[in-house]
DNA sequence: GACTAAAGCGACATCAGTGTCGCATAGTAA
DNA sequence: TTACTATGCGACACTGATGTCGCTTTAGTC
């Protein structure tokens, strides 16, 4: 691997740190240029703004977040276990350790004039992603039969108001559980 | 009513479609200047930053929509009816008619990094609001016997989720529909 | 090892927004 | 009307971030 994609990669990792602490909007070259200790002129060799660099951040996310799941798909492994680990992320995300990039997207959207080019395919790609575990599951017999689009839309609505409220409020712990307990009951069979 | 307190006013009136359509983060002195004819010196006068004018904005809101229903119940109103305005107040924030606050203070709180103070007195009157309807919905037997918590924070993060998603992302009014179908449905009795 | 391209540097010009201050004008109370 | 205070003005200095450019250093290739 040459150095540029060496660099570029440190880059985006030490990235989604600084993005998580300060918020997207908050965040400019000058704190990247601090985190990863290159210079003004170093950092813009790659990137020339933090937007760019938080598009690469997403794009790298999506593809691996898709990757996985069409994987243990592949596996068999069950529809109750998936969507536990799933939700595991996004409690994660919510609980701070780190961004759920639903969450990411949203806010970066809040900053972008341009809203519905970029951003709709990205969010058409994680609800594809919940829709493949969901049509799965309702396969297997293992989750009620909801209407899918209107389940996964409600579901990815209360995991981004909960990673919302979380990052904004504070929230315990034991609320974020009570919330993805709420939506395990609405789903699974008994 | 003195001159200085009618400019406050009106400068509150202007700002809010401003907020709204710039979304809190991107929202200038300058902005507010053009929109209100003042200068930055006259607007300078009133307000020193556009946080004291957003934070005095919810103000205003929080206080006149906890006083309403209040009022309706004390009316005996049925409480599928207040909640029912309840969520048509949620669907045209949703739809971009104007700003439901509860999405104001999340895309706020994105900003500040003093998060955990300001705001959790301000969603806590929101959550407060909505309990009181569920509550009152309880009593008259109108709505089913969830833990009043729980279903608060629930039904909170999904239209706060909703009112995001469309807001960023070209969604129907018909999800946004299906999607309120979906919390009614969770509560009411038949 | 020598040469070329890639990567990295940091000073510099530029820009957009902020907050202030002395002055001008309008409101208001006597 | 007067006189004082509240309101409004806009030029100014300041700040912090941006993006560029000529230069140096390092990596990769033969």
């Amino acid at each position: 691997m040459k150095k540029g994609q060496k660099t570029e990669e440190f880059i985006l990792k030490k990235s989604i740190k600084i993005f998580a602490e300060k918020g997207y909007t908050a965040v400019t070259m000058k704190d990247i240029c601090e985190a990863t200790d290159l210079s003004r002129g170093g950092l813009y060799r790659h990137y020339s703004s933090t937007k760019e660099i938080f598009t690469a951040i997403l794009d790298k996310d999506i593809e691996d977040n898709g990757s996985i799941v069409d994987e243990v798909i592949q596996q068999k492994v069950p529809a109750k276990v998936i969507f536990a680990h799933f939700l595991a992320g996004e409690k994660e995300a919510a609980l701070g350790n780190n961004k759920g990039w639903f969450f990411a997207v949203h806010e970066f959207a809040f900053m972008e004039n341009d809203r519905r080019s970029y951003l709709d395919e990205r969010v058409f790609h994680a609800g594809q992603i919940l829709k493949k575990i969901l049509r799965y599951g309702h396969e297997k017999g293992e989750f009620k039969k909801f209407d899918i689009e209107t389940l996964s839309f409600h579901i990815l609505t209360v995991l981004d108001g909960i990673k919302t409220s979380s990052s904004v409020l504070s929230i315990s712990e034991e609320t974020i559980d009570r919330q993805i307990d709420f939506i395990e009951e609405l789903i699974y069979i008994n």
